[in-house]
DNA sequence: CTAGACTGCGAACGACGTTCGCAACGCAGC
DNA sequence: GCTGCGTTGCGAACGTCGTTCGCAGTCTAG
């Protein structure tokens, strides 16, 4: 179709025009697949498909699948939420506060857990979001050293729900929402249960460490 | 090699006796391969080679890898500690001795967390575990309901701790979650950090459910 | 001695991640 | 202009994985 006769563009075959492929169009080609069909089913040979180019062609702006993934995760943690404590809080809920968006944002996204465990660093991403959680947990009396450590139990805690919590990928677009609530099958709302431990660890942080008693 | 022109042995080719393959053969053959090796060796022909027989002969006793997987996680679980509390021990106490030992022998197999994560839920073999935590809770003075929901906070920040604490598959020691980015500090020795957190989290399970204040 | 079930397994299939080598461009300097 | 070079796209293939097919032997009941 369109025989451009002028010599105009010979081009390969049916390259349309695509953005130039880069790093940032693959990333968000597979950002889409994982979101909307599990990361079952985000293959380099998909991802290929969906840009209309060969699989090999990916190679030039990734050096492995590993990559992708990271650079994935990455592109995902740059926009973890971050919630301002509410003046007039005490320091235990706005931790609470921020763990629970967190939790909220990463549960939309199924993958995200799974991958972040087994392609184990998350980097710079995640930078505004520990800084804040360490402010959040100083602020609650925590020494330097304790805020760390309580950082990070609350995040594994976090990693822990979310990995056995929702079955596993596939795109089930959770928008179901809290519509109808099943008889009674259903053991618990899920992230109440995260709520649940999130809520006793806060407070055991503040028993055993400084800022209550 | 070796023309045997009499029809006596056409025997296949090298069957030598073995025992006559059986499920429990491969789950031992498999475990031995991701304790000394690392889940990411774990193939299904690397275990036919381990065990002298063809690959396509495995599926004569197991329906898929998945369910290999699954007897793997089954094998282990039946053999999980369980810590009887010392007399005299605070309930607290108690609870931490029993979810230290569990993680210190996870730990010892750095394959399993990894599988329960991605595997779900696992059945029958954690029974014993299930029962003794839920005793342990609720002689702590926690509601039935509530015990239930504390041996799934303490499951889940056992699991989490593990999948980020260690790499293995393709041992890059770098730092684990988002943790990382802090560039000083001593890394802590893996185990502290889990059961910093545990005692944490046992203690607000304390404050804010019953037994204690 | 025969029929049927069960077990082992060589060979292949399809999907994956990754590599190779070539064709097509973009753009210096001549 | 033409030439040479670095970059980008990509068809084809390789090696490995999980899994399936169909046959060849073995075991056991009748």
């Amino acid at each position: 179709m369109t025989p451009d006769k002028t010599k105009a563009r010979p081009v390969p075959a049916a390259p349309a025009q695509r953005p130039p492929l880069s790093r940032a169009a693959i990333t968000a080609t597979a950002r889409n697949i994982a979101d909307t069909e599990g990361i079952g089913e985000l293959t380099l040979r998909r991802v290929a498909a969906e840009l209309g180019t060969g699989q090999a062609s990916l190679y030039r702006h990734i050096a492995h699948r590993a990559e992708l993934l990271g650079l994935l995760t990455e592109d995902l943690a740059v926009s973890f939420p971050i919630v301002e404590p509410a003046p007039g809080d005490p320091p235990t809920e706005a931790i609470a506060a921020q763990w629970l968006a967190v939790y909220d944002f990463m549960a939309a996204h199924h993958w995200a857990a799974k991958v972040i465990a087994e392609g184990k660093q998350l980097a710079a991403g995640t930078r505004p979001l520990l800084e804040h959680g360490l402010a959040l947990l100083r602020a609650a009396g925590l020494s330097e050293a304790d805020a760390l450590r309580g950082y990070r139990a609350l995040w594994h805690l976090l990693l822990g729900h979310l990995l056995n919590e929702h079955p596993f990928g596939h795109g089930d677009p959770d928008a179901g929402g809290p519509g109808g609530s099943s008889p009674d099958s259903t053991p618990e709302p899920a992230g109440a249960e995260f709520e649940w431990a999130l809520r006793r660890l806060i407070a055991g942080m503040g028993r055993m460490g400084a800022w209550h008693r």
